[in-house]
RNA sequence: UCCGCAGUAGCUCAAUGGUAGAGCAUCCGGCUGUUAACCGGAAUGUUGUAGGUUCGAGUCCUACCUGCGGAGCCA
């Protein structure tokens, strides 16, 4: 028999009357003494499960089916008709049903049937993807992810992999994680009594990466156009809804770009993604819409439709402090220099203008040392893009393609320029204007689905003091 | 890391300082082409941990642990 996927047997792909075999695990098993049972069967193929129709002549009846209960895997073989109840237009006539592995103590089964806290699920992550909730946020993520790459490849884009573990110094991106192989009770020591890092795996100091950036700058000075997307790791003690010591994140690099083509391309790229699981996930959006955040969709859709405004930072530092002289209240004080807390954005995005805005120019003291320098001497070419709802969703910038400027804003950072000797060769040889951004895999996809919690978003969420599984 | 709130059955939650309960899940029975079905019954507890106050503590106090929210840092 052939086997299909719950989402194929509820569009009727196979046929009416086909016969099929579906493989999955059970959600909820309702009896009727008429003589069979209605044992939901779902295999994370689509949001829905498949009504499998269990009757009392199957010789497992009484001894298996009708103790099926919430997590035991099946195999269920018959044919594929059209429903008599409502709720599915197609169900499954069973004419077998093998019970692969039964729940070992169905009292305690963690997932049951009803409504569980976010929180607990956490504690039961191995399992919580069994629940119509993280089936719905794997459904997106993967589906994201996809249209991540897709918009790449369609636009000539290559994907390169950075690596995960640098030798390169802290970009200030924050706390990284050391990588070693010594003993750490007893690590050698030189002669001065500092631990010995010569002696260690890759002969100095080592760390997971922070960004790809700076590598996938070396490659772009010869593709062109390429981008990363993996996982980065931050040793930050951030306990916050919006934080992960390891996340995903998705960088482009563009040569021959300034300022302005970087936020064309973020502008096109988002939209593209959030096209892509509008159209493809219909299902798991609506039940984001119904029952986690019911303007889901919507956003979505305005997301798509408006064109970004963009606006210099010098502006939007103009417009904040006519609204707070027109009586809006801010927490923080507005003053050119500051950087914009979320109020700011919200204001900008949300009341000012409607819609998602490019803020450009940054002051070059809040900004990193790579980023170009504009003319003034005062601003560099950063951007941020600031989303109704959720505030930064992208960071990004010309970089600084002068040598001379670059490793006088290294020393004014007081940074070591011997550090990133392989980065200043590339202003060396050859060097063009470029440009890129970063966009946190995750705040896209809570962004997306109105979840409110990054650790429900990923797996197997890392934060201090968390990597069970 | 700082500030605040919370921790009671497998889960979600009740319980004036005075006998620890309900819904769901589970098990048993009934009923029905059912739809997170419905009806009846049963079983289910070191009230986060350790101290303290009290005749008596789930309830009040202290410390710790854990979770959540806010802030900072940021993606």
């Amino acid at each position: 028999m052939p086997h299909v996927s719950v989402a194929d047997a509820l569009k009727g792909t196979p046929g009416p009357d086909a016969e099929v075999t579906v493989k999955g695990w059970v959600r909820t098993r309702r009896d009727s003494k008429g003589g069979f049972s209605f044992v939901a069967v779902n295999d994370g193929s689509s949001f829905d499960s498949v009504q499998v129709v269990a009757a009392k002549e199957l010789p497992n009846y009484a001894g298996q089916v009708m103790h099926l209960t919430a997590g035991c895997s099946v195999v269920c073989t018959g044919k594929l008709v059209r429903s008599q109840g409502k709720g599915q237009a197609f169900e499954i006539q069973a004419s077998a049903v093998e019970v692969v592995g039964t729940v070992d103590d169905p009292d305690t089964y963690p997932i049951s049937p009803k409504q569980h806290s976010f929180e607990y699920l956490r504690e039961v992550a191995h399992l919580r993807p069994r629940t119509n909730t993280f089936g719905a946020v794997a459904r997106v993520r993967h589906t994201l992810a996809n249209a991540v790459h897709r918009f790449f490849h369609e636009n000539g884009f290559l994907w390169v992999h950075t690596p995960i573990i640098t030798t390169s110094d802290a970009e200030g991106a924050g706390q990284m994680f050391k990588v070693s192989t010594l003993d750490a009770a007893n690590p050698p020591r030189t002669p001065s009594g500092t631990v010995d890092y010569a002696k260690d795996f890759f002969g100095k100091p080592a760390s997971l990466t922070v960004s790809g950036q700076l590598d996938v700058e070396t490659y772009c000075m010869a593709l062109s156009k390429v981008y990363t997307f993996g996982p980065t790791f931050r040793a930050e003690n951030s306990n916050t809804p919006r934080h992960l010591a390891e996340f995903w994140m998705i960088e482009p690099e563009v040569a021959f770009a300034d300022l302005a083509a970087d936020a064309d391309l973020a502008e096109a790229f988002l939209k593209s993604i959030f096209k892509t699981l509008l159209n493809e996930r219909p299902e798991d959006m609506k039940f984001f819409a119904d029952r986690i955040d019911k303007g889901c969709i919507a956003r979505l859709e305005a997301f798509v439709d408006s064109s970004f405004e963009r606006v210099t930072y010098t502006d939007a530092i103009a417009i904040l402090e006519k609204a707070a002289a027109g009586g809006k209240k801010f927490e923080f004080p507005v003053s050119w220099g500051m950087d914009l807390q979320t109020e700011h954005e919200r204001y900008l995005t949300e009341e000012h203008v409607g819609r998602p805005v490019v803020v450009m120019n940054y002051p070059k003291d809040i900004k990193a040392f790579y980023m170009r320098l504009n003319d003034d001497e005062k601003t560099v070419a950063a951007m941020d893009v600031l989303a109704p709802g959720i505030g930064e969703i992208i960071g990004g910038s010309q970089r600084e393609d002068r040598l001379d400027v670059l490793d006088r804003r290294i020393v004014e950072m007081d940074m070591d320029p011997a550090a990133y000797w392989w980065y200043r060769d590339l202003r060396r040889y050859g060097s063009v204007p470029h440009a890129g951004f970063g966009l946190g895999f995750e705040r896209t996809i809570m962004y997306a689905t109105g979840m409110q919690n990054v650790r429900d978003v990923i797996p197997f969420p890392r934060t201090p003091g968390h990597a069970e599984f």
